[in-house]
DNA sequence: GTCTATAAGGCGATAGAC
DNA sequence: GTCTATCGCCTTATAGAC
């Protein structure tokens, strides 16, 4: 399987930005290998000395996607302590590598491993080792509730805000302040 | 365009379970007319004297989905007058319908307008209808917040569950108790 | 109302020239 | 490494028999 060469000049890096994007924007089935390799100026067949095929190039894109987005989380971490600021600023950097058109990650939400049976094992096992990286972020609030309820919950909504935001609204990090807010104070008032 | 005629022993109906069963499982672009047809055992080319097109299947199915769960949520309001109870009860009925393998209200999740450019118009004023029995249920909290994005935050992680749920574990209305008791009780030990 | 046969086009992938 | 041409398959939708 011909992987992505880094640092060499590649333009299987061109055609992995032009999938991450179609595929995200346009979901998996709609887009063609056609899409794809016209949107770099390439002919059709040319994405075959690069890739082994369609399912070939989703893969390398979800692993580039929870690549970037750990590194994202992890980055905005480094110098916080307190558990509920760092579930504030993961849920930033998880929202905005959401929702930035040119980030990889946005296909880890858009594209389901079920969408793609053919590499479903292989995008499963991405996400879920991203995942554990939030099981130990809910753990360290010590609520008294059902932990992984709760990851569901505010990871569900976060991945949500990709069906309805639009730029010019809100930021994402005005959206992941919100959400943790609406945790962490009571709403209802008494 | 031959819609569904009710009253009528009508294999169209038939086929619109079939086909909500399919886009819900599948979604719309892996499931052929085929495939739809081939389950309630008519020829392949039999679905064009009900519906004009395979677009015109799903737009029937999304519209049968939004009367059907907002049937269901306005059933559990009737005798319920306190707003945080009566979200509670919504959202119960709304976990319940995206859950539930045999509703159709699972396709108004899970096949988003934009997948289909032929229906995309049609299929989101039918998802605005639906909306706003929402934007009641959240601005009767009174809750001293941004009231779309508490609407937005909450039916995120609800149509979520339809990703991560799999029967056995928690019930729909296990789930809709703990979302709102998030939203209800701080989390925060202070 | 449903069947079979087929039209017309798009798809992923391959082959061989350059 | 990229091109063009094409194979083989599958798709939606139509036509006409029954």
């Amino acid at each position: 399987m011909p992987q992505v060469k880094q640092r060499e000049n590649n333009r299987a890096i061109d055609l992995l930005d032009a999938a991450a994007r179609l595929f995200a924007d346009q979901g998996y089935h709609r887009t063609t290998i056609r899409d794809i390799t016209s949107s770099v100026g390439m002919g059709p067949g040319s994405s075959y000395y690069h890739f082994s095929s369609k399912a070939d190039m989703l893969r390398a894109v979800y692993t580039e996607g929870v690549r970037s987005v750990t590194e994202s989380v992890l980055a905005r971490l480094a110098d916080e302590s307190d558990p509920w600021e760092r579930l504030a600023l993961a849920l930033e950097g998880h929202i905005e590598a959401v929702l930035t058109p040119t980030a990889y990650a946005r296909v880890i939400v858009s594209v389901l491993p079920d969408d793609v049976p053919d590499v479903a094992g292989d995008l499963r096992l991405l996400r879920d080792g991203y995942e554990l990286l939030w099981k130990e972020l809910i753990n360290d609030l010590d609520a008294l509730v059902d932990a992984e309820l709760l990851r569901l919950f505010l990871l569900g909504a976060a991945n949500a805000t990709q069906i309805w935001y639009r730029a010019g609204d809100l930021t994402p990090s005005d959206i992941a302040a919100g959400y943790v807010s609406f945790l962490r104070q009571p709403l209802e008032q008494s």
